[in-house]
DNA sequence: CCCAAAATATATGTATACCAATTAATATGG
DNA sequence: CCATATTAATTGGTATACATATATTTTGGG
């Protein structure tokens, strides 16, 4: 008997799933290993970046609240990662700045998340991933998704 | 210029970034209708097809730990949603079951999350399915990803 | 039969993640 | 030029989500 319809859809949404939940084990693992989360490392990488950036704008980067980012910047701060200070030229910014630890920890971590998935999807042939690139679009269209400007890699 | 792989990857992650942050704005929507959030709907869906549910098999049915669950239905409770009782015979387990008020709740809340985007691929054609299927699990076999039985739909 | 081990639910503590409100500093308009 | 609005960061509150610890009950091995 045919494949049905619905073991695809299924599949697809299994397959999301999947996805998320590696994601999400990734970070743990992490956290093990380093005694650093995923957002954490996340937030670390893009202010190696963008040296000095602003709480504002990281939290865009991040596509997370504002208030969001500053518990994680709190929590990065007290364990010496990264250091807060104020901006002269408009003092109601700050700019973050990593510590000589947290050069150190943004060289040794290894890659998670979409990081790794990324290194993966270097290693797959160019119509494979094009491939994909347009299943994942028909997906997101169906959904009334707008990919605008996601650069973040966390 | 030809589009470079580096674009497509990129593509292929906003992607899965932008599903995800729909099925979180879609629970928030939820939340501003129903009094009531996408775990919590989704607790109560589960509920709803499996009367008297134990708390250990609803959190496996979620794929959630039973620590998260017990608070979640603690607020569920709170809100007069549902009812725990002490199952007679083995008293370590309680029988989770909803009042009228989660009956209504379950018969008039939206599809949101992964309903939602089961609904909306339903609408696709056979092929189109089976070829976005074929992508995802190329993506999935690529971060070894295993997928066993993943029943909840949230 | 009895006590150790396992299972079930709950409680506690940490880390996201959001919103709303607050505070401080800067821009803007009348 | 000053009152008002806007912007940046922080704080407090709620809801996931996890791990760990605890209490109660059940079960199994000796």
């Amino acid at each position: 008997m045919a494949p049905k319809k619905q073991d695809d859809i299924g599949q697809i949404i299994n397959s999301i799933r999947g996805i998320n939940y590696i994601l999400q084990r990734q970070s743990k693992e992490l956290m093990k290993s380093l005694k650093i989360t995923g957002p954490q490392l996340g937030a670390l990488r893009l202010v190696s970046r963008y040296p000095n950036i602003s709480l504002r704008e990281l939290s865009e980067r991040m596509y997370l609240h504002v208030s969001t980012v500053c518990g994680i910047i709190d929590r990065l701060e007290t364990a010496g990662y990264l250091t807060r200070c104020r901006n002269d030229e408009d003092r109601r910014s700050i700019n973050i700045s990593l510590t000589d630890k947290g050069i150190r920890a943004v060289k040794t971590a290894p890659l998670t998340g979409f990081s790794n998935m990324f290194h993966d999807l270097q290693k797959l042939p160019a119509p494979s991933v094009r491939k994909i690139r347009r299943a994942m679009e028909h997906l997101t269209k169906m959904m009334n998704i707008e990919i605008n400007d996601m650069r973040h890699i966390s």
